[in-house]
DNA sequence: CCACGTCCTGACCAAACGGTCAACAAAAAT
DNA sequence: ATTTTTGTTGACCGTTTGGTCAGGACGTGG
């Protein structure tokens, strides 16, 4: 449970290789993965840096050496989730058409709200609650982002390469569609009998999704 | 701010119209409205008693005498939302196919996130924390429906009168979809310029959603 | 009018919270 | 080898939390 590979380390069991600068890049690199793990499964208000402290394997009193407060931790958490989440447009500007171009959008997303489902609750958790620490993202990177795509989707109707849908409700409801399997993926696993979606049903959910999608807009 | 219509009230500025059950059923009425709002804003965890008894405009105590623990007053909020959000279902099983059923079952959902989404968040929230307290009602009343459902679609896809596609994902999306626009509220919102959607939007936004879906599963 | 049971509430409490700090350990710089 | 900078930590603090309780106010049946 410890990665102690040197044994001349210094007193406390953490210190992964040697350089200060790597030493402080992992404890942050815990401290993050850990404060994710919490604030997804007690909200922001429900999360103790006592337990996230406990979850880092790390005194509390260190944690706050890193990050100043549970806020600023917080933050970095969110802000870390959305940078994630915005790269998943990638396959969507290269497309030169809505099936490859959302298709690929749709992988992407899914993908990520299987590897990061803690990330989408953070974020989910913190829009619910009015975005208070992120507002300002989403009034300027999101916005640009959003009213980028649907311009790209506004040109793809216009050359008749999909049906007439308005490019907002289309991406609500990709992002709600994709986020869903990890905001609910609890309730999604209940109603599988208790067992989390296996390599096969996350791919026949992929294929599930896009099928509706893209003969929803038009495609295939 | 204050309903206080008679001159003759009691102590408190409160007390609806007379009668003991009367009064009860107000106040009580009155702090599950509140805990709703709170308890949506801050989460279960960041929610206080202190200020659902502000929200509610009691002293802190008299909650304590309607509502044991603060747990036992976010379950019943919760118990709350579940039972509105399944009688949406009215319109899915009365329905000849498709297009009406899941027609209205859409319509249905989407009037609940407008005028319930308080409601949803805390459901959300409940689910994304590992449903704690309503684990039960997923493994029962949720499965059995959900089962029900999927029956009745089945039997459509057998009928010719939809495209196959797996219930269950339809379902997912279906849930997905309505509820993003009481859970992501905020971030609808701030993508509309600032302002929430009038009228004539939520009109327009359940015309483009029953678009999609429908052409999705082949009905329309 | 009285007495009983329901309802209401200010004051209070132990526990837990986020955050601080002085003292210490270890690496880097000199 | 010694100083300086960077990390680490147990103990501590003021505040806030969910919850309690004794006592007062009120409607209601006798």
């Amino acid at each position: 449970m410890n990665d102690d590979e040197n044994g001349k380390s210094p007193k406390n069991g953490r210190s992964g290789s040697g350089s200060r600068a790597e030493t402080r890049r992992a404890t942050e690199e815990a401290i993050l993965k850990a404060a994710e793990t919490v604030f997804a499964e007690a909200g922001f208000g429900g999360a103790t840096m006592q337990l996230i402290a406990d979850v880092a394997g790390l005194p509390k009193a260190n944690l706050h050496y890193y990050f100043d407060t549970k806020e600023a931790l917080y933050r970095r958490v969110v802000q870390q989730i959305f940078n994630i989440w915005l790269e998943a447009a990638d396959g969507f500007d290269a497309a030169s058409g809505p099936a490859e171009g959302i298709g690929a959008y749709i992988d992407a997303k899914m993908e990520i709200s299987r590897r990061h489902p803690n990330g989408s609750k953070v974020w989910a958790s913190e829009v619910m609650h009015g975005a208070p620490v992120i507002q300002d993202y989403l009034e300027t990177t999101l916005r640009d982002w959003t009213e980028g795509r649907a311009k790209i989707i506004r040109r793809w109707i216009a050359q008749g390469q999909m049906a007439e849908v308005d490019p907002y409700h289309l991406l609500y409801m990709l992002w709600a569609t994709t986020q869903h399997y990890a905001d609910f993926g609890h309730q999604i696993e209940t109603l599988n009998g208790g067992k989390p979606l296996s390599d096969a049903q996350w791919e026949a959910t992929k294929t599930s999704v896009k099928g509706i999608v893209l003969r929803g807009i038009g495609v295939e």
